[in-house]
RNA sequence: CGGAGCGGGCGAGGCGGUUGCUCCCGACUCCGAAGGGAGUCGGGGGAGGAAAGUCCGGACUCCGGAGGGCAGGGUGGCCGCUAACGGCGGCCCCGGGCGACCGGGGGAAAGUGCCACAGAAAACACACCGCCCGAGAGGGCAAGGGUGAAAAGGCGAGGUAAGAGCUCACCGCCCCGGUGGCGACAUCGGGGGCACGGCAAACCCCACCCGGAGCAAGGCCAAACGAGCCCCCUAUGGGACGGCCCGUCCCGGGGGCGGGUCGGCCGCUCGACCCCGCGGGCAAUCGCGGGGCCAGACAAAUAACCGCCCCCGCCGCUUUAAGGCGCGCGGGAACAGAAUCCGGCUUAUGUCUCGCUCCGGCCG
RNA sequence: UGGGGUGUCGCCAAGCGGUAAGGCAGCGGGCUUUGGACCCGCCAUUCGGGGGUUCGAAUCCUCCCGCCCCAG
């Protein structure tokens, strides 16, 4: 399995992120809150949001750049294809990675039983 | 050796690997009638000195070409540099510092206004205490006291009833003239006899500059909905036109509500660009020659992890010591992320680094 | 990215060169058996922060900081 993370597997258009806020459940963890919906496209897609709130541009990118990180790596444990949106939080940039991969593992975990099978 | 002033440089130590992102080029495969699109592989480029704050100035685009005046805004010693600037360079004056050096800069004798409290008085001197003349009425005076942020040229001498630029010397101020300088100004000589409190980052005056918006500017393509209602003015009118007037052009135009889209492409990166050399100029900077291509994203790209070497600190072993060794531990940063592009300013940032200079102490 | 607005006590705020109004809340006292209401008193030495102009700055100038809007 690839560990990519390329153009098909991000989500950009304005409906698509309305569709997703509207329709989708949402797990709150220690370092982001993740949304989710089954994927209609047949492969799972995702897109990483930090608001100002998250801190300045450097701040915001790298907080990003860590979901992006943590979806390539992670995407082969997805069997069911999702939609997810990782809304960064402000601890998100300086946590543990080992710390934080721990929390999307457990983020996934229960939206895979709410959507059925992991 | 210690302290201080000024100016410059660099920006995750070097090499390599794995997994990924973005743009460009090439090859191959697939799709399409075609323009073209998708994928795989290979090669190459990929954040900053401030990319920041958005405080100035331009380029560019639209407002019909951006025309004149008023209003409004900005700048403010002089000369220069520049596309332009509120920037930069040199010089002038004033103030601060022992000094290197630093800070400031039009006009208050055109007008208006303000100067709380205190004080007699805060700007036509209308004098509280006071001094002098006088019996008094009244008159002369501004030296001393006191108030205040600021008090009517300063100080000394003469003079006088007491005093006063009333007179004189020195200093300051003002006017006139000479000389030097493009100029700000400097300097010299003569005269006047004191008239001119402060604030223009108060209104203002003078000189110079500025049309308005901004790449979400603006243009093209595709899709979808609607072509309905209300208001204003309709030709001594309305609009282009941003506050007003003039001028020019156009003839139906403008505003609001309601309804739809919220996709793609261009603009989009080669430019007052960068590097080297020579020449002019004290310098800012300009000219010439040679070489180079250096991010172009759009829910928005530079990341994550690992290995070796180097440097620093601690620890251990060893050595008389300087030092050496260690597959021991920790560290190699901070401020901060391009969004149309440039020139500046300002602010943030590292026990980093280089150069010049001043003062003090000691030694020779 | 670009354009604009705003900051005065815990909250709402006035003031725009000379001592920082007022209301709510709070604290203390009075009245009341207690509470409410009412009455009296107290309550901003950095007016978001630094520097400057002025004798004097919340107010004028300048540089920063925070918050809030707007757009295709």
């Amino acid at each position: 399995m690839m560990e990519s993370y390329g153009p098909p597997e991000r989500i950009r258009r304005k409906s698509e992120f309305s569709e997703l806020y509207a329709k989708g459940r949402s797990h709150r963890g220690r370092y982001f809150t993740l949304v989710f919906l089954p994927s209609r496209s047949g492969r799972s897609r995702m897109a990483a949001v930090a608001s100002r709130k998250v801190g300045g541009a450097v701040q915001r990118n790298k907080a990003r750049r860590r979901a992006k990180e943590l979806f390539r790596r992670n995407k082969a444990l997805i069997l069911n294809p999702l939609d997810l949106v990782v809304i960064a939080r402000k601890s998100m940039v300086e946590a543990p990675w080992t710390s934080l991969r721990d929390d999307y593992l457990k983020a996934l975990e229960a939206a895979g039983r709410e959507t059925g099978g992991k």
